[in-house]
DNA sequence: GATAATCCGGTTTTT
DNA sequence: CCGGATTATC
């Protein structure tokens, strides 16, 4: 990862290592199942391997496996993940097991390999080696351009829609040729495809590449008949190939893997249908099923026994995803005896998000006292816009928190900015670098000299930078702007000079400095000024793990993860998306109402699709808890400062009553409270009844109301109920019109 | 070419 | 209601 990318590495020479004797120690402490996964090398294999089954240490084995008993040099070994994360992971494990032959394994993330083979053979797509990986901002402006270019209203038809046609098209391995050419509808008059056809072609002349093209070009490579030999080359030399997270790869992935798979068929994937929570950005969990059938007389193992959660918390995931019907169907049981089932699950009603995030943080503490580590905790929620409240509180009480995901560091502004500075000196024919810092900081390049720059480049097809430097040579422009331009490009000139004798960090502040980048921040007195300077300190010190300037600009574009690191005490809160292959003891699962989890997107949706996704996603949240679960959902929530009454989540009611507990015995709303109608929070009588579950209508509470009753909401006034759907009340409100709420929430007016 | 005014949208986001 | 992104205005 950190050598230069552009080095055509090639296997070394050294003898195979003597075959191991096949009862190898690597093997011990394997369930039978996860042994089996590890020793059926041969022919396609697909692990459907539940949450906390062992899937990593699957993984790793095999590798080792195959490496150490003499099947396959580690460089006949092609493993893939989704994340750098995981990649990273998996090497160390593997070298723990067979030390550094693991480091000549070509292990990455399906980008990160794609853009290493296209590398290589990027001249059979048109495109010069030393290509840049644009991210999605770059993405959208360069579609913006050539949409204005053709004259599309981009009013009526939003580039943002036509980027996100165009990512899924690519998604299934679908270049402009390959679609019909009113594919995209309506859109633009029917222009989606030659529109798209129109962004690849300037995407190759800025010698760039997007995300999707980077598996994108290699299919092209790869189906080619003309290119055969090349296919063949890559399917020779990966004997083996190993897919991790198999439920999230696209078509395109699918495809890919399938033409290097083709001749050998030795290849194994492993994910879990359960854990498919991506289909959203391209990812198919038909591939699963798809694989059978494409690869006849494949073994499917299975992994069942959880070694993470206790039987509580698997009792209450099994019986939600149950609910599911697109599943291919798989049961975790406790892989380790249990003296009993622990704790059950608490789901608590509160009265709004504030007295959630009140709750949710004295548990926390309340956890704290008890021994668990706050780095063992953590909040996940469905939504980023979620982690505000229990933020705020988290800051009154003190209790050190960190949200993981949100802004990435070489995302922000400044080092994008600094970043575009370093682009265009490791490759000239980046015009959107060129166009994001030409006048940054301000030196008077504005928007009639960037016309002309631009006017000239698109006339005679050249980059920016290119026909720059013709035009400086004319009196096109006026005397001083065409001074600074040649000023910058004599700038531009001499930084690339500095490429080959100074070291890439070194060369990163003389640009930043000369620039008058840094000088930009040093004169702004705004408050952040001085954290956008030490960003760029920081992005400095990152440049030093690297040999050259390319091979950290291929880090960046591959690797956008925050490198938090999790050993601190802190508690954290996240999305449940990533959440996704962490493990905590306790899990608080707050804000589980219709509407926000279900997401009311998902809801209006045709069909169970989306609503599968989301039950997915809830069950994904729970298995992360290794010892309690704490749900929540709040009566009352403010959106864009609306206040907005919602109801418990479906998903609630699907867990099996025998494992939860409704916390607290009086009930925040129950007795006490004054006539509070005694709802399904009156104690945990109703709940803990029986097992009707799902579709089964609950059992009505105690002195419930009826349909007609007057009743008295603290938010919303009075009036009369319409509607009455077990504890869920449809209530005609006098002042605040039609509104769904529960009858905790309301008492007799 | 830089500020002020206004309009729109407001899940999830491994790369 | 807030924030950003585009538009209007100086």
């Amino acid at each position: 990862m950190m050598s230069d990318p552009f080095a055509l590495d090639d296997e070394p020479s050294d003898p195979p290592p003597a075959a191991v004797s096949p009862s190898a120690a690597w093997l011990d402490g394997l369930n039978p199942e996860q042994r089996q996964a590890v020793e059926t090398t041969e022919g396609p294999v697909l692990v459907l391997s539940g949450a906390g089954t062992g899937k990593t240490r699957v993984l790793t084995t095999r590798l080792a496996h195959i490496i150490a008993s003499g099947k396959a040099r580690p460089w006949n070994i092609l493993a893939v993940t989704f994340t750098n994360k995981a990649a990273r992971e998996m090497r160390e494990r593997v070298g723990g097991l067979v030390g550094g032959a693991a480091e000549q394994i070509w292990l990455g993330t399906f980008h990160a390999l794609g853009a290493k083979l296209l590398r290589r053979h990027a001249g059979l797509v048109g495109l010069d080696s030393g290509f840049t990986i644009l991210d999605t901002d770059d993405q959208l402006r360069l579609l913006k351009q050539v949409m204005e270019a053709e004259g599309v209203d981009g009013k009526r038809w939003p580039p943002q829609a036509l980027m996100h046609t165009i990512q899924r098209w690519k998604d299934q391995g679908k270049p402009p040729a390959r679609l019909k050419e009113d594919e995209g509808g309506d859109f633009a008059e029917g222009r989606a495809v030659a529109l798209y056809r129109l962004y690849q072609e300037r995407l190759r002349t800025l010698n760039a590449c997007d995300f999707g093209d980077l598996l994108l070009h290699c299919l092209t490579i790869f189906q080619d008949p003309a290119h055969q030999d090349v296919l063949a080359d890559y399917q020779r030399r990966f004997k083996y190939i190993l897919v991790d997270e198999y439920q999230d790869t696209n078509v395109a992935q699918y495809l890919w893997l399938r033409l290097l798979a083709q001749s050998h068929r030795n290849l194994c994937c492993v994910g879990d249908d359960d854990q498919s929570i991506y289909s959203w950005r391209g990812a198919e969990v038909g591939n699963i099923l798809r694989f059978e059938r494409d690869f006849p007389g494949a073994a499917v193992i299975r992994l069942e026994s959880n070694y993470r959660s206790t039987p509580a918390i698997l009792a209450a995931a099994s019986g939600l995803i149950g609910h599911n019907a697109d599943r291919l169907g798989k049961t975790l049981r406790p892989g380790l005896p249990h003296a009993d089932d622990g704790d059950k699950l608490v789901v608590r009603a509160l009265w709004d998000g504030e007295e959630e995030a009140r709750w949710v943080v004295e548990e926390v503490e309340a956890q704290q006292r008890r021994g668990v580590p706050l780095s063992q905790m953590a909040i996940l929620v469905r939504a980023g816009f979620q982690t505000r409240e229990f933020e705020e509180r988290l800051i009154t009480t003190g209790v050190p928190y960190k949200v993981v995901g949100g802004l990435r560091f070489y995302e922000r502004q400044d080092s994008r900015d600094a970043l575009a500075y370093f682009r265009v000196v490791a490759q000239p024919a980046d015009d959107l670098a060129f166009e994001r810092i030409v006048n940054l900081p301000k030196r008077g390049l504005g928007e009639a000299s960037l016309q002309a720059v631009h006017l000239l480049a698109r006339s005679q097809g050249l980059p920016l930078t290119q026909a720059a430097r013709l035009l400086v040579e004319t009196d096109e422009l006026k005397p001083k702007a065409r001074a600074t331009l040649a000023a910058l490009l004599a700038d531009f000139e001499r930084w690339r000079g500095l490429m080959a004798g100074t070291g890439p960090a070194d060369l990163a502040q003389t640009v930043l400095d000369e620039s008058g980048y840094t000088g930009l921040w040093q004169k702004e007195k705004s408050p952040d000024a001085q954290g956008r300077l030490e960003n760029l300190k920081e992005l400095v010190a990152a440049l030093e793990e690297f040999d050259t300037l390319p091979g950290f600009l291929e880090h960046v574009a591959l690797v956008m993860e925050n490198d938090s690191r999790s050993d601190g005490a802190y508690l954290s809160i996240m999305t449940l998306h990533g959440a996704k292959g962490l493990e905590f003891d306790v899990v608080f699962l707050p804000g589980w109402e219709e509407g926000v989890f279900p997401h009311q997107r998902a809801l209006e949706e045709t069909g169970a699709r989306g609503l599968e996704e989301e039950r997915r996603l809830a069950y994904v949240g729970l298995t992360r808890a290794r010892r309690r679960v704490f749900l929540s959902h709040a009566g009352n929530r403010r959106i864009y400062n609306q206040w907005q009454s919602s109801l418990p989540s479906r998903f609630l009611d699907e867990l099996p009553a025998a494992v939860v507990e409704k916390s607290g015995e009086t009930g925040l709303f129950g007795g006490g409270q004054g006539g509070w109608g005694g709802g399904w929070n009156g104690g945990s009588r109703a709940w803990r009844a029986e097992e009707p579950q799902a579709w089964a209508a609950p059992a009505p509470p105690e002195g419930g109301f009826a349909v007609g009753d007057k009743v008295f909401h603290q938010k919303f006034g009075t009036g009369r109920i319409l509607n009455r759907d077990g504890n869920k009340l449809e209530i005609a409100f006098d002042k605040a019109g039609v509104k769904k709420v529960i009858d905790s929430f309301v008492s007799l007016a």
